[in-house]
DNA sequence: TGACTATTTTTTGCATACAAAATTCATTTA
DNA sequence: TAAATGAATTTTGTATGCAAAAAATAGTCA
């Protein structure tokens, strides 16, 4: 038998342009709302329109875009109500997540979320937003991997993914990021005594913090996107 | 203007199948681990491969079917853990739902399944299990809707589907159906007193048994399909 | 016989072709 | 001017074609 594990099998390329357009979306590349023009796309990214239309179907399955008969498709525009409401799901997926975490972290990964957290108050202290964002992230992954089920993980990433076209990278609001930052402390300290309910209560008032920032931003956006008399559109 | 609401657009030719294959796939007419050839369903379903590979895909980002690189795709089959991690999710969805509904549930929606719960108890003196679940399931749906959150209706039915494959309708044991009974009676307490907690754990309660039967069933067709020892024994 | 290899056949993945629907745009008309 | 009409164009939805990979089959040789 000949060495056969020389060649790494490249992903399809419906699988490739899944990622590619995901990664567009969650990072607002194409803004919410926009319409998904198959022959751009297909320039654009060099291929042909049957990987493409595959990927497209996919991510309308994940929610991240909305298909329109005969029209095509769109990146999803949530509203308020979409936004609390998606909100909810996250807070049923966080609370289940936390709980399991705490009963199942190891001391290994705690102590990599807690040298984590230090790198986020560092970040934090330097008022470096982007690192804080990205180390944020990255806890809240590991968190979630602490729970040890993948299909939560999984389901957790995917509802995410529909919230973080909002996450506008502004400037946050000083109070705003000191609460957050004595959170991601009282995680810590719920994650070292395996305290679940703490650990969940705290992820939830966390989380809720983060639906009034997300909603805020929204309606700013909104109202500055959008004349204030909204006339109306024929069906 | 001419009216223009006289001609219902009949869905596009991936979404009907898509909404066929996943019927066959929760209804087991595709059983899990089975591969879905495209030539096959493409002569079933009289429609060439381009929809119905979107389809696939669409269904594969549900998590109903799997993709193997260059060899197509199978119906999921659930591992006892992916059951077991699969019934975590849900417990999540289900508690969020639960909490939601009995704040939130009217007067009539209560009143609505109230009866369908009178229905179910005479299917279950009647020992019409057919009726039973067909009632059981609506109970469920609508116990959800009282939620008002359709995207946690939709999260809950889309994790839900990936497990309906493997509820087999086998003859409920006795015992395990009089307890089921007793927690939909519950439930309905529960949510008439709009007491939140209780008709969280009342099906929280419920879930766990839910999930005990479908690992019960899923450890016994293992066993009635395959060896116990794997290796081939013809002489 | 049985394991290995070469060859055919099938199946999948992507590109392209074609038809229908929607959109655009120029033109007409009040 | 503004609305309306109707081609021309674009865009979407589906079918088909073609190449590469996988599976099945036949053949070879120990």
């Amino acid at each position: 038998m000949t060495a056969d594990i020389l060649s790494i099998p490249r992903a399809a390329l419906h699988h490739q342009v899944t990622h590619r357009l995901r990664q567009m979306l969650v990072e607002n590349q194409i803004a919410p709302g926009a319409k998904l023009n198959e022959r751009t796309l297909c320039e654009a990214l060099n291929i042909s329109r049957t990987p493409l239309r595959e990927a497209i179907k996919a991510l309308a399955a994940e929610g991240l875009v909305a298909l329109l008969p005969n029209r095509g498709a769109v990146a999803v525009a949530l509203s308020e109500d979409d936004v609390r409401n998606t909100f909810e799901v996250m807070a049923g997926l966080e609370s289940q997540s936390g709980m399991l975490a705490a009963q199942r972290i190891t001391d290994t990964e705690l102590n990599e979320i807690r040298a984590l957290h230090l790198e986020m108050m560092a970040a934090h202290v330097r008022r470096d937003l982007s690192t804080y964002y990205r180390l944020n992230a990255v806890i809240h992954r590991a968190i979630n991997a602490a729970a040890k089920n993948p299909v939560l993980s999984a389901t957790y990433e995917q509802v995410n993914a529909r919230l973080q076209a909002l996450r506008f990278r502004s400037n946050q609001d000083e109070d705003k990021w000191n609460q957050a930052m004595a959170e991601h402390t009282q995680m810590i300290e719920a994650l070292q005594a395996r305290d679940a309910p703490a650990l969940r209560d705290v992820l939830l008032k966390h989380l809720e913090n983060k639906r009034d920032v997300v909603i805020a931003q929204l309606l700013a956006q909104q109202t500055s996107t959008t004349p204030p008399t909204q006339h109306t559109r024929k069906a």
